[in-house]
DNA sequence: GACTTTCATGTAATTTAATTACATCGGAAT
DNA sequence: ATTCCGATGTAATTAAATTACATGAAAGTC
């Protein structure tokens, strides 16, 4: 709960002097947190170890603690929530609400990500002697977009939307060759059989999928991704957005660990490039 | 602008030990703003007036203003600032980068995105008798994301990521298709004929690419989005993370536009996907 | 109804933090 | 090589916040 709420919640616990002391925070808060506590007890018309006590009372730690918690509560910034778009939004509500609950999601997966498992997932990956992307649906564009980035580093890296391709490949892989299932919900019984059949032949198999699904305990590393979106229901859009931000993450961590000299590659790539896009300067003006 | 982004932005102009101090505010913004003048300046190796001096090159009016704003800049609970991966990044610290600046390139985007521009589109694509999504490279699996979101709208929906056969495409569009070209940089020679094409064959071009880019010039209709990225240097992160969001924001608006009656054919497309899932209580306990 | 107790509040002293003024060092330009 | 300027640190000063203590008002007790 923020300060404000905080105030207005307890008005009614303050004391006579509090409450005059609320009163004016309440009214001018803008001004309050550029204000000495001493400008604030004369505004209040109370003594300033009042004001003081007042802080303390809503859980800070003084005046100074107090004005940076309140600048908090009045910083003008979008709150970040999920909010669900309804049957009668317009393209305005609609389009805010997508762009805040893609973001609240990445916070949250930002939050539970786990460091040491992208690490290891990196180990692996440069170590690879082919790298391969499996999806299906939703999660098959993020397996293209994986295969597009990992390409660049100059590994052999494939990746199938099909089933029998899957298959194949994966029954063809062997040790030294890495996996990488892409599942939000996990529950993808192809997608299992793929991972299981990878694993049988020795392949590492890398989940990027739910904690504890059926698809993960066929794994041998599960990047897990705590977005709260249900793809039996919905349209998958967070979720795959979140899985599209582990994919940079683990390109950025194959790039730094391959070190300096290896970066000419993607020079040379990025130089491939030129020719078939038009010159930045060529349409200025 | 908040601090953060500002403190990110004049980098350069800092000199030597205003960089260290940077360095440790932007490491842990949550503890600086919980630290006195002396305790940060320890921790950045510097001494007390260096930091200030900091404050002070940043507009603020000395240390404790300096972590109001600060503060306030912390408001969401995350920075949302662009940082750039370092060479020397740890796992955790390039983690934290690319969730922030993917953030941040969203709000960036959110910002500055045109609603009636949308609105158009979507007009567009529900009257649509075809739809096209066309992408080369990175933005190609956006296209494929596009192609199976709307392909649950029961609407005539082709995606190609082969310049021979997004043409052949693009020859054969007349009236009421619509051709949705994918191009952060909007610089790509293939996609721009292709929207050349496609235009002279009369059908309606969305372009999902930079204002006033070659590619924008060939469009009916341009969805641009603000995303500080150069893609000619790096490899597309943000860049096409906002262009899924803006694809959801597109089938959303979609959806939204053909009423209740039609939101039966999702819940059939949704049914015809349980077969291929493992039910989500079999793996519990 | 006077006395005591307790709680709220204010005053003044103390401590802590931040800022300013000044000195020193190092690098760039002459 | 010397001088000058900018950057940085040290020490003094000022400002701010907090603590300790004193006063006064309200409630309860004898």
């Amino acid at each position: 709960m923020n300060v404000l709420e905080k105030i207005v919640n307890s008005v009614n616990s303050f004391s006579k002097s509090e409450r005059k002391v609320a009163d004016v925070i309440l009214a001018n808060p803008q001004i309050t947190i550029h204000s000495s506590i001493a400008a604030l007890a004369k505004m209040a018309d109370v003594s300033e170890p009042t004001v003081n006590r007042f802080c303390r009372r809503l859980d800070t730690k003084g005046f100074p603690d107090f004005k940076l918690h309140l600048a908090q509560s009045l910083a003008n910034g979008t709150p970040y929530v999920n909010r669900h778009v309804e049957e009668d939004d317009g393209p305005d509500a609609y389009t805010a609400k997508i762009f805040e609950s893609t973001m609240a999601a990445l916070d949250a997966a930002r939050q539970n990500v786990d460091i040491i498992t992208i690490n290891r997932a990196v180990d692996v990956l440069t170590q690879a002697k082919k790298i391969s992307f499996f999806g299906l649906g939703a999660s098959a564009s993020v397996a293209h977009d994986a295969q597009n980035k990992f390409f660049r580093f100059n590994v052999p890296v494939v990746c199938f939307d099909d089933i029998v391709m899957q298959r194949m490949s994966a029954i063809n892989s062997s040790e030294g060759d890495v996996v990488v299932c892409i599942s939000h919900t996990g529950r993808t019984k192809n997608l299992c059989d793929i991972a299981t059949i990878a694993r049988e032949n020795d392949a590492t198999v890398i989940g990027i999928t739910a904690q504890d699904s059926p698809l993960a305990k066929e794994c041998t590393l599960v990047l897990s991704l705590e977005v709260p979106e249900d793809t039996d229901m919905y349209m998958p859009m967070a979720s795959r957005v979140a899985q599209l931000v582990l994919i940079d993450i683990l390109a950025t961590g194959f790039t730094l660990r391959r070190g300096s000299k290896f970066r000419e590659n993607l020079k040379k790539v990025k130089d491939s490039l030129r020719g078939s896009r038009f010159d930045k300067k060529d349409y200025h003006g």
